[in-house]
This record gives C-alpha cells, structure tokens and sequence, in this order.
DNA sequence: GATCGTATCT
DNA sequence: AAGATACGAT
C-alpha cells in the first residue's frame, strides 16, 4: 500500500467532549473511518495530554460548550503551543460561535450530530496544513507525494479548508485587518492602513493592491455567507423544526451616507429588535452595517430586487409555509439613501423555514453576556479588532464597533467576519422571504479566512 | 503632488 | 489567485 492510500488511516485525533455520550459516538465513528483515536473529556486535560504527548496527534476535535475550559480557550492554547489544526464542534450553528471558533483559528466547524462523512474528511485538514507548510518551506509546490496524496483522495470534497499561516503572515494579516476595522470601512484607505500597521517594509502600494483584494474577498464571502446561513437554516428546520416560537420585530433601516464609490460594504445599516415571546430573553436592539452588492442591487445580484419588495414578498412566504416557527415582523423600514424610505408596517406574521433560526442565532443565543453598547455612532464601520485581542473581561474596552450596537449580545464574539456573518444574517432573511428552493449542504460548511498567502 | 480606486499584468 | 504595476480621477 503506498502513502496515497495509507494516509488517512491511523490518522491520531484527539476528541474533547465533557459529554461521554458524545465521546463514546464520536469514538466509533472515528474508529470507523479507520483514525486512531483518543478521547478525553475535559479540556484541561486535553491539553495536559497533548502537552506530554507532542507531536502525537495529527488534529484535535473538541466541543465548544465545556464546564472547565471553554472550547475556545482550549483552541487558543494549541493555536498558540502546538501547530495542530483544531476542529471544533458544538450543538448549535450559532453563526458567532462558528465565526469565533474560526476566528480562533478552528479549522473547521461541526455541528452536532456530526455525521459520518463529515468525519471521514477531517483528514483533509492536515492534510492540507502539511501541504502549506512543505510548499512554505520549499518554496514552490511539488511534492510529489503529497501530489499523488492529494489526487488518490480527489473524490471527496475538497472545498471548506484552509489553515492558518504562519506567524509572520499572520502577524501582517491581523495587523492589517484590525487597521482595517478600526478605520472603519467607509474610511479606509491604503494610506491610513499603511501608517496604522507600522510595518518597516511595506508600502503602500502593497496595502493598496492588498485592500483592493481585501475587498473583493469580502464581496466573496458576503455570498458564501449567504448562501450557507440559508441552508444552514433549513438544516436547522429539518431538525429542530417545531419546538421554537419567537417573536420578531425588525426594522431595516439604511442609513443614508456617503458611498465613495459604491462598495459592496459601504455604509448602509441594517437594524433589527427582536425579541423572544416565550423565554426569559430580554429586547435586543441591534444596528449592523449592511453590506449591500449595490445601492440599487440590494442583496441579490443582478436580480433587481431591493427591500420595497420586503413587504410582498414576506406575505408570499407566509402564504407558502405552515411550519410551527413563528415570527412577527411589524416593522420593517427600508431608506435607501438615493430613494427614499420605504416601510411595510403591520403585523406579519410569517413561518419560514430560511432565516428564522439565523435570526435567533444572530440576536438571541447571545442574550447572556453583554458587550459595551454603545449606539452607532458613525454609520458604517465594521468590525473590530481581531478576536483573540478582544478583551472578554475588560468592560471598558472601546470596542471599535462604530456603527455597530447589539444590545446584550455579547461583542466579544463579534468580529470582522461575524460583522460579515451578522450582516449576511439578515441578508439571509431577506433572501428567504424570496428564496424557496436552495439546497442545504452541510457537508461544504466553509469560513475561510483570509488567505494565508495574503502578505505573504 | 498625494492619495485613491480600478484595470491589468505577472 | 495574490500581489505588483500602471494609470486616470479626485
């Protein structure tokens, strides 16, 4: 058996879940794909064995929802003492969670129950992460083996990896995305970038031609995001379809401002109440910069659709769906900033199977901790700083939110690409009161982060 | 002239 | 596909 063949089998993963339940399955399953597998149920101890045991696993999967060491916690620390790509898995899709796992430099994000061939692919992970590192260390790309490698398992799905780079891309990456975000994205420019990273030999046309790749990455993603919170919804449906009702109030609102020059992520703002008729949550009041294809274009390339259809389109969705979720929606303001304000009010009520679980996921599973709120102040900022450096427990931190109020949601989770995903959440709303026909597919769950060779 | 955004080349 | 360069606009 040569290594084409041989290489995923004997794969050493390492299983963190506190529930046996969880580590017992995810045993088998791994047993099933033919991987070595360890479990272990606590954090801490994980990382006591993969302390010891260096060099003795190929990748580490592990719940997010742990009593002694966060998940996230758990990811930081490998990320920062060992090179191994982490996995992370947990009940729900929380969208922030997802982008805060990936954030933290998760290779990739289950949602439990885990299936088979999701488990089966996690190979590809280190796969990959042994293939960036050879082509690092050589400088260009052919590795035979790992050539054959890649090849021999072509078959399976090939999307949703990417790994995380080394120090010093990464160092220049989050530099550049935090000056980014705390620019702001209507007022960015190479210049203030270039000043703001500090960075001896770069210059600004590096920065230039980086932000212009920058841009049209987060136009990318913007429609990948799409696309998957809707089908991430309907998984949601599928399984957990009727236990959930939730009242929602939402107002869309975008603010007029300045669009230099039409970018995808100007400054249009989207805000959103929504609360939850049968829990213990409380109001959350949310404002997110919308980024919008185009000022006429909302949301749907090409298709012309903007928010005036909101209203008809909302009904059409009520029509067409006896699903038990339930939301109110009595508000809905739509001002385009070239043309004018255009509202449905009313109490619509609506059950649909797209979005709605996004929505909950976007505003209500965070009800617990609460960032600073600050209502927006400037139209149009994104983000913040990168994840790692957001400070959960310093109450005071400024926050580089402008434009950005959530509420008791937790700002903590809240970065760049959760600003993308927040944005893409409710986007994603919209696109489901039209959208009734898009295939779910977990199985191509992707969060790409900036490309590794970004700065390179 | 500096800086920007966009198109185009490598 | 990412980064560099060229170039016109502000």
């Amino acid at each position: 058996m040569d290594a084409a063949t041989a290489f995923p089998y004997g794969l050493r993963v390492l299983v963190v879940d506190d529930d046996p339940t969880w580590l017992k399955i995810l045993e088998k399953m791994l047993r099933k794909c033919s991987y070595e597998v360890t479990t272990c149920g606590l954090a801490r101890v994980a990382l006591d064995i993969l302390r010891e045991r260096k060099n003795k696993f190929d990748i580490v999967i592990s719940d997010v929802n742990m009593p002694d060491m966060d998940g996230f916690k758990l990811l930081e620390h490998i990320g920062l003492e060992m090179d191994l790509p982490v996995i992370m898995m947990s009940i729900d899709g929380e969208t922030s969670r997802v982008m805060k796992g990936v954030q933290h430099g998760a290779c990739d994000y289950l949602l439990k129950p885990v299936r088979m061939k999701e488990l089966r692919n996690i190979w590809q992970h280190v796969y990959r992460k042994k293939m960036h590192e050879v082509k690092e260390i050589e400088g260009h790309d052919s590795c035979d083996d790992l050539q054959i490698l890649r090849n021999g398992f072509e078959g399976l799905d090939d999307k949703s990896l990417f790994m995380r780079s080394d120090s010093d891309t990464m160092r220049k990456r989050k530099d550049f995305v935090n000056a980014v975000n705390q620019i702001g994205f209507d007022k960015v420019g190479p210049k203030k970038i270039l000043d703001l990273m500090n960075v001896p030999g770069l210059t600004r046309e590096n920065v230039a031609s980086h932000l212009q790749k920058y841009r049209l990455y987060l136009s990318r993603l913007q429609k990948q995001n799409e696309e998957r919170i809707l089908g991430a919804a309907r998984q949601d449906f599928s399984h957990k379809g009727t236990s959930e009702n939730l009242n929602l109030r939402s107002s869309f609102q975008e603010q007029p401002s300045n669009i230099p020059n039409g970018y995808p992520h100007a400054s249009q703002n989207i805000q959103t109440q929504a609360n939850m008729q049968d829990s213990q949550l409380e109001d959350t009041k949310s404002t997110v910069p919308l980024p919008l294809p185009d000022k006429k274009e909302v949301y749907m390339e090409g298709d012309g659709r903007d928010f005036s259809d909101v209203k008809p389109s909302l009904m059409d969705c009520i029509k067409s769906t006896s699903l038990a979720l339930t939301c109110t929606v009595d508000s809905i303001s739509v001002q385009l900033s070239d043309s004018g304000t255009t509202s449905a009010d009313g109490d619509l009520k609506f059950s649909s199977v797209d979005g709605l679980s996004s929505i909950k996921n976007c505003c209500f599973d965070q009800i617990n901790s609460q960032g600073p709120l600050r209502p927006s102040q400037e139209p149009s900022i994104i983000g913040c700083t990168e994840l790692a450096s957001l400070p959960d427990d310093q109450p005071g931190y400024p926050y580089p939110l402008q434009g950005v109020s959530f509420d008791n949601i937790p700002l903590s989770s809240f970065d760049f690409s959760h600003y993308n995903d927040a944005t893409m959440i409710l986007s994603g709303l919209q696109n489901n009161w039209y959208d009734d026909d898009l295939e779910f597919s977990s199985e191509t769950m992707d969060y790409p982060l900036i490309d590794g060779r970004l700065f390179a």
